[in-house]
DNA sequence: CTCAATATTTGATGAAGTCAATTGTTTAGG
DNA sequence: CCTAAACAATTGACTTCATCAAATATTGAG
């Protein structure tokens, strides 16, 4: 609107042409190739709860166990972690913390801020749960070595640009 | 025990040893790979609620409004692929209905069954969200052709297997 | 010292999950 | 045919996860 330069643009060639060239038979690479590890994952994710539950754990505790390992925490960072609100992470830690699992620890430098810690116990949950996390399921167990060479190294790069 | 051979087995080479030769420095291939894949499945998944809410689904009416494209599904059936009980679904089918996405139509083979069906609107939304869900995150996005082909294919083999 | 910003908590509310019990509708056996 | 078991969906009681708005406490800048 306001700033457009007024001189007519007649060159129309900004997104690309919608079917056109080899593109048309392969489709969009990058789509095909996400669309199909898309269906993986939720695939993979429908059983979650259940493996979760497997410690008894909720969905979100056990994703908290798993990022709580990396040292203690603010709860403010977790929140962010979870892309969820700061104050549905005060009755998630209250409910994790009666289970003995994670603890508060007032910071020393910052008397608002309350940083988490996993217990003992909670480190040793932490364990279980990450080995059993790893299994890999059928789907992926079932491939060739080949292809789980090629696998892991494509998602090495993927996960290096991160 | 009951009928095992007597003869006493000096083969003693059932499981896997823990740690010798090559696998030693490759460690477990499909676990490599798979907690790549975990790591890289998790990051996305983090945003899947918003991606949903984009839509104004939450993220469990967006799994519903994708499964739902197949064709009519008995409310058991739905509850089977959310894995969850079918006292669930009620709800879940009630607030969609309300909001004039699903339908619920009786079955005439059998009167216990109500199959759902996405309604027009449904529809139009659905495809909006398939194309919003098939958009590549930067992390695939990012990748090479020759990557993009090779996880594509890789894939297209571990699903086809399903 | 005062005022704005920040970290956590509290309270109200709704969505999503469970389980146990209820209501209709098949379906199998005597 | 009739009864009893099996099944599909719902209801009600209850928990967890999520949001927002408001309260409390602490920090930091001016």
């Amino acid at each position: 609107m306001s700033g457009m330069s007024g001189s007519s643009e007649n060159l129309e060639r900004r997104g690309k042409p919608p079917n056109s060239g080899p593109e048309a038979l392969e489709g969009d690479l990058p789509k095909q190739a996400w669309t199909l590890l898309f269906e993986l994952m939720h695939a993979h994710m429908r059983n979650f709860p259940a493996l979760a539950a497997e410690f008894e754990l909720s969905p979100v505790q056990a994703h908290v166990v798993r990022q709580l390992g990396e040292g203690p925490l603010a709860m403010s960072t977790l929140a962010n972690y979870l892309s969820c609100d700061a104050s549905n992470v005060t009755g998630l830690v209250d409910r994790m913390e009666a289970r003995g699992l994670v603890e508060r620890r007032s910071s020393e430098q910052d008397r608002r801020v309350k940083m988490l810690v996993l217990t003992d116990s909670g480190v040793a949950l932490r364990e279980r749960l990450l080995e059993r996390l790893a299994e890999p399921p059928e789907l992926i167990a079932a491939l060739s070595d080949d292809d789980l060479r090629s696998l892991r190294d494509i998602m090495r790069r993927a996960l290096r640009s991160q």
